[in-house]
DNA sequence: AGGCCAAACGGACCGCGGTCCGCTTCTATT
DNA sequence: AATAGAAGCGGACCGCGGTCCGTTTGGCCT
């Protein structure tokens, strides 16, 4: 009678054809990302470039937006690392004004680099989610311990709502602002919010 | 000798058909975005339900984007008017600060009851950078009336993101707050700002 | 009225995202 | 090593957004 003593390993386990291929894919995407631009990106193309039927790209991760929101998440964990455990500024160390500060601005340039990708990812099922989701925790943890008073989670998502892709793009693209300016503004939105 | 006199009529001319045809696709949008949902409409259906070809679709309003954002167009009018226009507290006759605050509810209850159709006339062109660009207009102009300091048109983005279809989504469906929260959220963040 | 031609029309056609289902392959068990 | 069956695979297929081009129509000029 088989046990399955797998300890808290959740998932009901990866055959190893099926978690080469997911590696295959996740790297034939990235390659074509860097190839073309992440619009010009097929699905037929990167099963291709894997060298795997589409049907397995599909299984693997669902939908375009799902692929694109797992080759986007490499470089995500990357950055909350150093956001969380990194040097300072950004890491611990510094003051949380100053840490706050630098988050947004390290946010404001990773938005607009890799806006494409991140429009791309979409709202993905709880991989996009998770990412929302790590930033506004980081903040409302920055927030309470500068001491600001209020209601933090909305404080937090009215900081970083500026910083959106649609926001940031509509910003440089079609207003031509650059972006010191965008970034001074920021940090004087976070110090209005802060002096409250 | 066609010398072409009319006035400052810029557009060249509309045809009667065309006239009607535009009339009657709008028309067949509405109806079926009524019918189904807005994501359940198909260019097809609404060529069909005009009694046109799906190429005169195209011809007129470009994209799906593009006739969402046309369909979108007649509300937002509207609303646009009521908030130079119309009665106080949104029109003029209040006080600014008062206005701001009638605004920014006025524009997030509607961000929410139009979220589909907003996000289907997605960035399509001048269009909805009309709309993005009036309620940056209005709130820069209250802001300076309020006789706030400081880099206005960002300001005016930093208020108007946090109501941004995709952060409302984010707030009310995934984090399930219900809107007096947000709102009140977004008249303590407009005091923070405003009290600089 | 008749005729000219630019503008508008319609629907066949294309590429892409996404699904489906019959076939193959891996792994656990004896 | 043999085997059973679940998990994975692949590519034909579908619907939708968008394009193209041969045909029709409406407006103006004689």
């Amino acid at each position: 009678m088989p046990i399955e003593l797998r300890l808290a390993d959740q998932q009901p386990l990866e055959r190893s054809d099926a978690a080469r291929n997911r590696e295959a894919l996740l790297a034939a995407a990235q390659r074509l990302i860097d190839r073309c631009s992440v619009e010009g990106v097929t699905m037929d193309a990167v099963a291709h470039e894997a060298g795997v039927g589409k049907g397995t790209v599909f299984r693997r991760f669902e939908s375009r937006e799902g692929l694109m929101a797992a080759v986007l998440n490499r470089s995500e964990t990357e950055w909350q690392a150093a956001a969380i455990g990194g040097p300072p500024p950004l890491g611990p160390g510094a003051e949380p004004m100053e840490r706050l500060l630098a988050f947004g601005h390290s946010r404001l340039r990773l938005n607009l680099t890799h806006g494409a990708l991140i429009n791309a990812a979409g709202h993905a099922g709880a991989r996009s989610y998770a990412a929302v989701s790590f930033s506004a925790m980081h903040v409302r943890y920055l927030l309470t311990a500068i001491g600001v008073q209020g209601d933090i989670p909305l404080l937090a998502t009215a900081l970083m709502a500026p910083l959106e892709v649609v926001i940031l793009e509509q910003q440089v693209r079609t207003e031509q602002m650059d972006i010191e300016r965008i970034q001074a503004g920021w940090d004087d939105l976070v110090r209005r919010v802060v002096a409250g």
